[in-house]
DNA sequence: ATTTATTTTTAGTCTTGCCTAAAAAAATAT
DNA sequence: ATATTTTTTTAGGCAAGACTAAAAATAAAT
């Protein structure tokens, strides 16, 4: 059996590891949990001896293939929970998280089997993040950066990478959503901010907010 | 806050209490939560400083206004969530509990009132227990025993007192189920033992069934 | 190559929620 | 009325999961 705190470590090892980092140091987990680098010893620990992390001591942690699936599945939760809290029950894309957070820790294969049916096997959650299937694997993604993209390029907003409700409120009050075309018009070079096109009118994103923004061409 | 454990306590207190018992044994409850006395006594002090219980030391516990609204609403969740397993998800009414035992924990003031409007404002669960509103409040059960009826009487099978799944499982092999009407044909002196009309046939239930079987007329 | 700074681990403590065993109180039986 | 049984509480402890402070290891800088 995973604990609710164990689940929450998995979680946050696999989502440091997707940046292609062979080990996710002690500090790194700390900080992304919100607790302290003690903490994340004690229960890397556990993890190792559970079967789910590999730890060597001051050379950080990787999850093994059931730490992996383990991980994937509640992150395949915490998305169909927040497809659902969107699409059946009207909240809005900055008020699934925290709810999400709870409802991925309840265990019933049959309960998130069930609702990924109920939902049409949705494939991304609101903000446009993958929806890993009952194995843990998902579609490679490939949307890119609005900062990776040519002036002039064109596409459709497909995730935002940061699914905070300070940023996604900002993008409501900007009328940008997911789905929306998107064009881009210029970079300026002082401060890196970008004008793009948006359906109705033009608009003047800073770097942070470009940083988080994806289209798919 | 209430923690999962104190939501817990409060629900078996609530339970207990409704049998129209003034205060609510120690050993009630622990054989209730299946814990021990001694767990009972710690968690009932922690209760009574948060004003959610009155607890005397040697004579039992009843709960405030407040505990009483805090068990209700964890209740309406629990009975929310059983709906919806069963109406959305194709649970069938022995598969419910253990989840919503766990959905049922869920904090998030929205979420239930979403929930209880997607739902159509269901007033019962499908065992037939009724579905506290967003103040606690429910309409009294009119529904009768079927060894408090008359020979002769006829109803509606509209609430199942055991929600066990050994208890529903028997329930469904014997095909009987909430919104059957059921006639009462015959009872025997011997092993009080009731003869029953169901829409297809007739059979014959032991005491200990039907006392969990309620019938409007 | 040392010294200094940073990261990580260990040691010890705290809280929550549970337990067993013993003591105290209340209820029941003689 | 006293003795016995049952119930409840207290005392002491354990495991999980967190923390702080100190020690140890590693990394960076001189
Ligand atoms: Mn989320
Ligand atoms: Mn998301
Ligand atoms: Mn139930
Ligand atoms: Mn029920």
């Amino acid at each position: 059996m995973i604990t609710l705190s164990e689940e929450n470590y998995l979680k946050a090892i696999y989502h440091l590891g997707k940046q292609g980092v062979a080990a996710v140091s002690t500090n790194a987990i700390a900080e992304k949990i919100e607790s302290k680098a003690s903490s994340v010893t004690d229960m890397v620990k556990k993890l190792a001896d559970k079967n789910l992390a590999n730890y060597v001591k001051y050379q950080g942690v990787s999850l093994t293939n059931e730490g992996r699936l383990a991980a994937a599945l509640v992150i395949r939760k915490h998305r169909l929970w927040e497809v659902f809290l969107v699409e059946k029950l009207n909240f809005s894309w900055d008020e699934v998280h925290d709810v999400a957070e709870q409802l991925e820790h309840i265990k019933s294969l049959k309960l998130v089997n069930e609702l990924d049916a109920f939902l049409g096997f949705p494939t991304h959650d609101p903000h446009g993040d993958p929806i890993p299937d009952k194995d843990g694997k998902y579609a490679p993604n490939k949307s890119v950066n609005i900062l990776d993209l040519e002036i002039g390029s064109e596409g459709i907003l497909s995730l935002v990478k940061d699914s905070s409700d300070v940023f996604l409120k900002y993008l409501n009050k900007n009328n940008l959503a997911l789905g929306d075309v998107i064009k881009v018009l210029e970079f300026e070079p002082f401060d890196d901010s970008v004008t793009i096109q948006t359906k109705e009118r033009q608009i003047i994103i800073s770097k942070e907010v470009a940083k988080n923004l994806y289209l798919s061409l």
